[in-house]
RNA sequence: GGGUAGGUUGAGCAGGUGGUGAGCUCAGCUGACUGUAAAUCAGCCGUCUUCGACUGUAGAGGUUCGAUUCCUCUCCUGCCCA
């Protein structure tokens, strides 16, 4: 372990076993994040739309960049040339960069991948690349973003053959070895990724395979795909118990909706993060308790009320909805911002708001009021209790 | 007043010189989005009983087996001339 990870679980589950959930606090290089939380998603080292002060207001403590992106541009070298990538984009808390082993799947089409890591071609213009363990490594050491992740294949779990399954995964735990090796920086953390898809066995192997290795923390991939919701619970029933002994931080990968982020704190999972908060708010839609409002419905035109009452963002504290679904259809780039503001904090809100339950040991209980909190309706419901 | 070019589903168009015009782009309506090739994508967008059917090419007549197309008149619009 680098050590630049601390984990303090500052309450655990409780003994009765009627969650896994706990409160947490991960101690990074540029600062302490309370868990569980989420991760705004900022690939391009920048949250698309937001100005990284918006993020501190949203209440993010980490936020997430690519090492696929950032390596084809502006590329790593450049980045560290100008003072690394917090400097870079001017953001003093708390990154994690992805390995970029998510691109093998969501890329599918541009690349072929083999034992010994993966040749793509970049999707700006073509040209040709190849990530290894070693190399994902060495740009995200470059990068320096306080985690970095073990450069590993995920794959959807619910359509992949299970050989194929058993391959990725197979190949992600040789590639996690790879990686803790390849990894020299003592200020930076390194997280492993467990894989394993749906299939009970393959998930149990790989959460041994992860767990033995010395990494900071533990990120449990393969899933926020085309699972159901009950198969996502199965897996992370089958990991989070195998860990329950583990000091280590629990990341789960790719989750973003509320509901999603609040069964899995429920089943013992620290950290999440996802696009989907702030791609859903560029595409119009805003979530609120209860339910989630398309800002591009004709019905919102009149409407003077904030998009949720009492909200403390940028863009309930001061602007309509009329105003929003005025902005949206005019394309104007405040929408983004403002749209992307509030479910930013929505998210981050929703998280403190299950983090105080959980410091005040009332997490179960809470659970059915959290979950009413989370649910996203059709909108016609919504309506009824945005009203 | 004379000449000329036109009139196609909210807008703008495509097409159609006798036998299939419901096609495109906007606009509009709705939905999707989960380790970001996403300010993107998908559906709907004349009417209906919607896996289909019907109607529809400014209006009224005429020719024709059959007219959006050819003929006559009328209306409307742009431009030119007076």
């Amino acid at each position: 372990m680098s050590g630049a990870a601390r984990f303090e679980v500052l309450v655990p589950p409780p003994a009765d076993g009627s969650t896994l959930a706990r409160a947490g606090r991960l101690h990074l290089a540029h600062g302490v994040v309370e868990t569980p939380t989420f991760m705004p998603v900022g690939t391009n080292a920048t949250v698309k739309a937001l100005h990284p002060d918006d993020l501190v207001e949203a209440g993010a403590e980490i936020i997430l960049a690519n090492t696929y992106h950032l390596y084809l541009r502006p590329g790593h070298e450049r980045i560290a040339r100008l003072g690394g990538l917090h400097r870079f984009m001017s953001w003093d808390r708390p990154i994690l960069t992805d390995s970029g082993g998510f691109q093998v799947v969501s890329l599918d089409d541009l690349n072929a991948i083999d034992d010994d890591g993966v040749t793509f071609r970049s999707h700006h213009d073509g040209s040709r690349h190849r990530f290894t363990p070693e190399s994902s490594i060495a740009i995200q050491e470059a990068l320096g973003a306080d985690v970095a992740v073990a450069f590993d294949q995920p794959v959807p779990p619910a359509s992949t053959r299970l050989e194929d399954v058993a391959q990725a995964t197979e190949r992600t735990h040789r590639w996690a070895e790879r990686s803790l090796a390849a990894h020299r920086r003592t200020d930076q953390a390194l997280f492993g990724v467990i894989q394993g898809g749906l299939d009970p066995e393959l998930r149990r192997a790989s959460t041994a395979a992860i767990a033995a290795l010395p990494f900071d923390g533990l990120n449990i991939g393969g899933l926020a795909g085309d699972e159901t919701p009950a198969e996502r619970a199965a897996a992370l029933d089958i990991v989070v118990p195998l860990l329950a002994g583990d000091t280590r931080v629990r990341y789960l990968m790719g989750l973003g909706s509320p509901l999603d982020l609040l069964d899995a704190v429920h089943r013992g999972v620290d950290l999440f993060d996802s696009v989907l908060p702030a791609r859903v708010a560029r595409n119009g839609q805003v979530w609120v308790p209860g339910g989630r409002l398309n800002l591009r419905n004709e019905r919102f035109r009149d409407d003077p009320a904030p998009i949720q009452d009492g909200c403390r963002c940028l863009a309930c504290r001061r602007f309509s909805r009329a105003y929003l679904a005025h902005l949206f259809r005019a394309g104007e780039l405040l929408a983004y911002r403002l749209a992307t503001c509030h479910n930013l904090t929505f998210t981050l809100d929703f998280m403190a708001e299950v983090r105080a339950a959980l410091r005040a040991r009332t997490f179960p209980q809470r659970l059915p009021e959290l979950r009413a909190l989370a649910r996203q309706q059709r909108r016609d419901e919504a309506a009824v209790q945005t009203a």
